[in-house]
RNA sequence: GGGACUGUGACCGAGAGGUGAGGUACUUGCUUGUCAAGCAAGCCGAUGACGGUUCGAGUCCGUCCAGUCCCGCCA
């Protein structure tokens, strides 16, 4: 017996056909001489009727039937009587009047209810992921599934058009110090040494284009050692790219047309070009380096309007140089005393030391009407924009923490206030990023993006006189040519153009304080690599699972991948990570230290 | 490394120091058309683990475990 049609395809027009089905037991409805089946698989949900007078046989055993059995049906489509039809579910004009059954297999009662009521709710995640094979069943988790294969499949066909040819490049790699921890592999023949797995494909892909195979991607899996996040698992998928004579506009217009291919999916029509904002303008305006564009709250500096004020906490911040902010909330000025109470929590775990407040309802109140006086504050209210029934939330200190917190607050209020409109998508570009990072630990610069990412041109002689006369502190206003898109405040990609010139290299090398022997010792190979006629090049990589989030508004990461680990790393499926036999450990000259 | 929240029957979930609702699932019976089937009955737990405070703890305190989210980290 073969089955004919899905649990989602039959419509009226398939009345008369005899079909056969096949699928899961959502739900049985028996009464008596009459017996409902919903029948379930990936495609939809059809209802099977077992009537006693016309298939006694049937019925009979469809009432042997539980939840999650797996059943083959043949019968015959039939039109419901009006009335009797469920617009609930695709095939709700139809139902299937059962002549035959048969139970392919029974199915223990489910640890937890994969067909809910409005009465309960989805069990606790830790249940689910322990059965993640059952909480798969839930249509909204396949469609996501099914969504992902279409975007990679869609990525697939785009690239392949575009003229790239899709490489794999090894899984067991070698640790380098640089960027985040890596998970790292015993290697048996070799005891006391190890593999590890990449963090990306970053220096392959480089090597693809000094090999000369010149348009280069891969649906590449990477591996962080880091602590998890609603968006970050310990492994994920990237489409990864690369590209010879490249420059940062022919990337833009290979993912502008990517991403209006992939955003189609989800009936998304985005607009290229996607608009491009410079590191520095992002972290002014919204205080963020990925904005979210779907509304507006955009951080106004304040420090002009505060110039000699006696108020320690802004004349302190002032004299050393940092920032005095604020966003408009618009309505705001009935946010509770409790609310803003939050909102200041919230802020202080990005630093700020106290987040204050202009409420502009039917009299002015604010949280610095004491230290500043009416005047001042009802000009600090005009010159960040905002009118009666608005509030303004304001925080000093240091650059840095003035974006991270005030940014931060931007999204969290635009949440609680359900200021950020739906089905809505707002790309663009971020450029410009710095080619270092001051690190204060450990007092020292670090290559923001990666070493190998280009400077722009014009800073060249500037990146020449800080290397070379050791003015180490104008290495932070170096700008690389490195790029994000940006989806709705989420990264759904990132890369640069490469260096491909030996001298600018050594530049960077010297910059974060590798010496000739160190570089060497850590990218010897890929050194030399590069004298060997490198072609200019970039690239970018695309977070598949990001991309989708941006696609969807899906939140979690984990609702995008079938088996994924819970913030503790862990697999509550199988159980991993788990010990291994002794014997494992001693092959490999591996001893566990016991704390 | 740090912070916040959560942990009650198979599942969801109420219970603001004095033995724990309700719903769903499951089992049985009844109802000829439901679609979150209905109705009735049954079944099911001493509340994540351990320790403490108390005459008495699910409820308070401590430690641990697990889950979620966040800061740090993620070039």
């Amino acid at each position: 017996m073969e089955r004919t049609h899905s649990c989602g395809a039959l419509r009226s027009e398939d009345v008369g056909k005899q079909v056969v089905l096949m699928g899961w037991v959502a739900r049985r409805r028996d009464f008596g001489p009459l017996t409902f089946i919903d029948l379930r698989d990936r495609d939809g949900i059809t209802q099977v009727v077992f009537n006693e007078e016309t298939a006694a046989e049937a019925h009979a055993r469809a009432k042997e039937v539980r939840g999650e059995y797996v059943i083959a049906v043949t019968g015959d489509v039939v039109l419901r009587a009006e009335g009797q039809r469920n617009p609930k579910i695709t095939t709700g004009d139809v139902e299937v009047s059962a002549r035959e059954i048969l139970i392919l297999n029974d199915a223990r009662t489910p640890p937890f209810q994969l067909e809910l009521t409005s009465s309960d709710a989805l069990a606790s995640e830790d249940t689910r992921l322990k059965y993640r094979y059952l909480d798969l069943r839930r249509p909204q988790l396949q469609a996501n599934l099914r969504l992902r294969h279409r975007t990679v499949a869609e990525i697939r066909r785009y690239m392949d058009e575009q003229g790239f040819t899709e490489i794999e490049t090894p899984i067991l790699i070698k640790s380098t110090p640089e960027g985040a921890r890596d998970y790292i592999v015993p290697s048996r023949i070799q005891p006391g040494k190890f593999y590890a797995l990449p963090q990306s494909p970053q220096l392959f892909k480089q090597l693809c284009m000094i090999a000369g195979l010149d348009k280069y991607y891969q649906i590449a899996r990477c591996f962080r050692d880091e602590d998890l996040r609603a968006d970050r698992q310990p492994e994920f998928t990237q489409l990864d790219v690369e590209l010879s004579f490249a420059s940062t506009e022919i990337v833009y217009r290979l993912v502008e047309g990517l991403f209006k291919r992939v955003f189609k999916l989800v009936g998304a029509d985005l607009e290229t070009p996607f608009p491009r904002l410079t590191f520095a303008e992002a972290m002014r305006r919204y205080g963020s380096d990925k904005p979210d564009l779907r509304f507006g709250m955009e951080l106004k500096d304040l420090s002009g309007e505060l110039e000699g004020t006696t108020f320690a906490p802004f004349a302190s911040t002032l004299e050393s140089r940092g920032e005095i902010k604020g966003i408009v909330v618009q309505g705001g000025a009935k946010l509770s005393r409790k609310a803003l109470d939050e909102l200041q929590e919230f802020a202080k775990r990005y630093g700020a030391g106290a987040l204050a407040w202009i409420k502009l309802g039917d009299e002015l109140s604010s949280s610095l009407l004491k230290a500043l006086g009416q005047e001042t504050i009802e000009r600090l209210a005009r010159a960040a924009g905002a009118v009666s029934g608005d509030a303004v939330l304001i925080i000093a200190g240091r650059a840095k923490i003035v974006a991270a917190s005030l940014g931060a607050l931007r999204l969290e209020v635009a949440r609680r206030e359900k200021l950020i409109p739906e089905n809505v998508y707002r790309p663009l570009w971020v450029t410009e990023f710095p080619m270092f990072e001051f690190h204060e630990e450990d007092g020292r610069y670090y290559a923001m993006h990666h070493p190998f990412t280009s400077p722009l041109d014009e800073d060249l002689p500037l990146f020449r006189r800080a290397v070379e006369e050791n003015e180490t502190r104008l290495l932070g206003d170096l700008r690389a040519k490195a790029y994000d898109a940006v989806v709705n405040g989420v990264e759904a990609a990132g890369g640069s153009i490469r260096i491909h010139q030996r001298e600018v290299q050594n530049l960077v090398f010297k910059a974060i304080g590798l010496t000739p022997e160190m570089a060497r010792e850590r990218f010897g190979f890929f050194l030399d690599a590069l004298e060997y006629g490198t072609p200019p090049h970039g690239g970018i990589a695309a977070g598949i699972e990001r991309l989708l989030m941006s696609m969807t508004g899906i939140e979690n990461i984990r609702d995008l991948m079938a088996f994924p680990k819970t913030a503790s790393a862990a697999d509550l499926m199988i159980d991993a990570p788990g010990e291994v036999d002794p014997r494992q450990l001693e092959e490999l000259r591996l001893k566990i230290v016991k704390e």
